[in-house]
DNA sequence: TTGTATGCGTTATCAT
DNA sequence: ATGATAACGCATACAA
């Protein structure tokens, strides 16, 4: 006689008197079922302390709440922050939730082909990591739904915001207070090469700088890995440059960290010696009184989660892509003592 | 006729002319299966793009290769690094991970109970998370294993450091470098009040202090919410005092990160003005030259997931408490320009 | 409203 | 080495 057996719908329909079905029945929430009967078989539930089978159901049901979290990096702060919006989304709706989380674009691909197949999730919410058509044609053939963060492919589902703009917002800003020498630091990203945003962010930039009619100096460019630490290591290439630049834009709030260490480690300071906005709007943004251009980064977890969720409930989201507005906030770095929140879209 | 039928063993079975076992055989890497035929339905599997239910694998075989992971707050640097190295291990040893982000202490009791039942996952790794007894014997009667990150229960696989020496380490540090005056910042947790890391931190702290018969004056500490913004309150606190501390210790880095932040706002500097210890040694203590108590978060995930797989392969993983090493990291906050690793265990 | 029977896609226990 | 078949635990179409 086997020990500690799983107890399962048989024994609670015993224990209640009735049939599985009718078990099934309250537990799914059906409506016919007597209020009476209905309360017995909540009683045997307790009183077996039974938990259905996630699994058995779904493999009944052709389909499990199960959905999975694929994004690059889990480690920065800003993509952490959308899957922890994300994930409190999911698991209110009902849904699992599996992370993979992929150091190259290899592991990506590894991922997503895994999960081109019903029996692993029902949807996928892909955080900043480009899809090729392939992909994109994979998952539309096996039914697993899609929704994208910080991401765009046509057709999909998918929350993202206007480099371009952000960029353009953070040069506005830089000239009103200003500023005409202006030096950008900016990532590139090795493994995902696709990772346009920072380009982007780059090309709405110097887009403002011509509308003012102030030329671009490229030597005042520098592109570097994604830590605070290289752009420490970038700044001080410009700082220490005969003519530095007044002020400093960072594709990222990451970045902008490792420029104000560098002001402090050559004894100046910002905004004074060199101004600088950084990009993301970070909690350290606040400690540390960066301007920056905020998007809204919890939000696009929590909307993109939203979404996949009514794709899976059979609503089709409209529109397909939504843009998540974007407001500069501008603090002592570029502003001296006051701080406050300029104008946005 | 149904439209986009899942193509299973059967399917396959037929296309290579053998029986459905036959093709579950070498699906599961069976030896008694001959060459030939295992070339057959390798083939078949290629063709028809076959990818095995895990859910129906998973009934079939009463588990499924899930493990999850709980954790409180995810956004915290330390967590996430923790998460992020148990993820890597659990999806190299071939399982899905299910993660769960507690806000809550509610939340997380909520999440440790449904994951008292095999058909959840096979295991779960808890990080940062007390667990109660009860909570202890419901995994234990569930036959769900357990492995523990940055937390303890007697009896069950652990990882943690030895806060109390974390601490201790601290004050050493501060007293050879000349200090005696000095001042506390820790965190209280209202939420999970049983997070005691920081009370332990402070306890071995005061330790050293009074081996060095160091009285500790209890108006230099200050205990607040885990933010660097409110480490930045309430350094500025202690800082604006008569007699301020010549040196302070932050039982976090992001507590000592708002120190600093403190300390510039004022126009003072680390370490002339005031030494600066702080825990963790997360990237932006490098950063910000912060001398700090390093322990190893990304390898404590690492650790934990693998001794939980070990768990679910019919190791048992000896001994049960993984003690990791603390060192302290000497750098520019209390030694100036010279930064060091000094000494450790 | 409730019960009966069958299927979901695999694995495992028998045979052969 | 390979094939037939009964579980695994639940949901649902159909009967009653």
């Amino acid at each position: 006689m086997a020990v500690n057996q799983r107890v399962n719908i048989f024994d609670v329909a015993n224990q209640a008197g009735v049939a599985p079905s009718t078990v099934s029945r309250v537990l799914n929430g059906s409506s016919k079922v007597s209020d009476s009967t209905r309360a017995r078989v909540q009683l045997a539930i307790e009183l077996l302390d039974f938990r259905p089978s996630r699994i058995a159901s779904g493999l009944s049901k052709g389909r499990v709440a199960n959905v999975a979290i694929i994004a690059p990096y889990l480690t920065r702060p800003s993509v952490v922050a959308r899957v922890d919006g994300a994930l409190e989304v999911f698991d209110k709706r009902g849904y699992q939730t599996v992370l993979y989380s992929a150091g190259t674009p290899a592991q990506a691909s590894e991922y997503v082909e895994r999960l081109m197949d019903r029996h692993e999730s029902l949807g996928v919410l892909v955080i900043s990591l480009p899809l090729t058509e392939p992909q994109l044609l994979g998952f539309r053939k096996s039914g697993v739904e899609l929704s994208l963060v910080d991401s765009y492919a046509s057709g999909v589902v998918n929350v993202h915001i206007d480099n371009v703009r952000g960029g353009w917002l953070a040069a506005d800003h830089l000239i009103k207070v200003g500023h005409r020498r202006i030096g950008i630091v900016g990532d590139i990203d090795n493994n995902f090469h696709k990772f346009r945003s920072s380009q982007e962010r780059i090309y709405g930039f110097t887009k403002r700088l011509l509308e003012e009619g102030i030329s671009l100096d490229s030597s005042l460019i520098r592109i570097g890995k994604h830590s605070p630490i290289e752009g420490r290591r970038m700044a001080e290439e410009l700082l220490v440059r005969k003519a530095p630049p007044t002020a400093l834009f960072a594709t990222s709030d990451t970045h902008a960290i490792g420029i104000l260490a560098a002001l402090e480690g050559l004894g100046l300071s910002a905004p004074d010696d060199c101004a600088v906005v950084g990009f993301d709007d970070l909690e350290v943004a606040r400690l540390l009184d960066l301007s920056t251009v905020r998007q809204p980064l919890v939000t696009s977890g929590t909307v993109g989660a939203e979404r996949l969720c009514d794709l899976l409930e059979g609503k089709s989201p409209e529109p397909k892509g939504l843009k998540l507005d974007l407001e500069l906030v501008a603090r002592a770095s570029t502003m001296g003592k006051v701080g406050v929140v300029l104008g946005s879209k």
